[in-house]
DNA sequence: GTCTATAATCTGATAGAC
DNA sequence: GTCTATCAGATTATAGAC
């Protein structure tokens, strides 16, 4: 379908602009010059522009879905949990890390009146059981998922909005990790004895 | 001083519109008439918009500075050390909260071309320095500061994306807290031992 | 599907009278 | 300090020819 295509580079050159300019931060003849038309053209494709915004939520939430199910790829989550656990932590947030814009848009509520449509949010649902389900197979509980995302989006937060294009907060994953798996799944991950004070 | 007084309404009201239709998404005209003039009579007190986002970048800063203040006033870090980084993280998560649009702005990058201006920016770095207190009595290393922050950090955002006026990581904090003093300091706040398989 | 034309309105900001 | 007048341009979106 040639229709799709076009779609899909008017999406792309909207990811494009919001990089440069800030997120959503496009006019409609900015976009349409882009991709080699006139702004009213893409009427012809968007009904307005916060379908765009709509379907730039729905293609990150894929792109992320993707990433997800590539990262967990070679790991056995009932054979090596903690490697499958710290696999998609590392996976998420390098993820949010490397297109702030994207993680804008996808975790944070910061455009003006903007809301997921029905089907784009249905994909946004899916990759985070996809992102949380290792934590399930190791029985944590509700309250210890909130913990783990929690800290997970502190870590990218802290890393995109303090030190952009650093490692900062990329290099507290580890410990970042150890302290979670050895809080939700103690016998998974016992603390060593050795470096710590026996009462 | 009269025009001071000016000042703070223009800045108390720019909050207001903030707070009903986004960050920043106000116009000059529509803050004028709120406090009682026309939009150019504004640039006799700012010389520009993003001059009264500086004015709102240093109003929350010194909020969250007195917040810091008032949460650890009770306490004694060297009596009562865990009581006073509980206090303080406390306070700050409440006060995340309790204006995702100030969160927005003092902690997020998300205004195009706002940059804090020296002396909002030096409030700010004072705030921080403050919050920090309690961790750094404790020994408590760079390292260890980033991950204490990027948990708080991630426990707000958490909670004002994804449960606006809930609870849901509210009540995380507890367990959140003992998981990192158990981490940082774990001198100060041993395991309990009943709760942990011996190996 | 893309175009021209245009509606209808909003934008931040400046000049100068009073 | 506040006003009127205005600049110079932007904005999203629609109507209708081709």
């Amino acid at each position: 379908m040639r229709r799709q295509e076009t779609i899909d580079e008017i999406v792309a050159e909207a990811w494009e602009l919001s990089r440069a300019n800030g997120l959503a931060n496009f006019s409609m003849r900015e976009l349409g010059t882009r991709v080699g038309m006139r702004a009213q053209s893409l009427y012809s494709y968007f009904g307005s522009k916060l379908e765009i915004c709509d379907a730039m939520f729905l293609d990150g939430n894929r792109r992320l879905l993707e990433t997800m199910r590539a990262e967990t790829d070679g790991f056995d989550i009932t054979a090596d949990p903690t490697g499958t656990i710290e696999a998609t932590a590392r996976g998420f947030l390098r993820f949010c890390t490397s297109d702030p814009v994207r993680y804008q848009l996808l975790f944070q509520r910061t455009i003006p009146d903007f809301v997921p449509s029905p089907d784009s949010f249905a994909v946004a649902q899916e990759a985070f059981d996809l992102a949380i389900a290792p934590l399930r197979a190791q029985g944590i509980d509700d309250q210890g998922v909130d913990l783990f995302t929690a800290v997970l989006a502190g870590l990218a937060a802290q890393q995109i909005s303090n030190d952009p294009g650093g490692d900062r907060w990329e290099r507290v994953i580890p410990s970042a990790i150890t302290m979670l798996l050895r809080e939700l799944c103690p016998n998974l991950y016992p603390t060593p004895p050795s470096t710590r004070s026996q009462p």
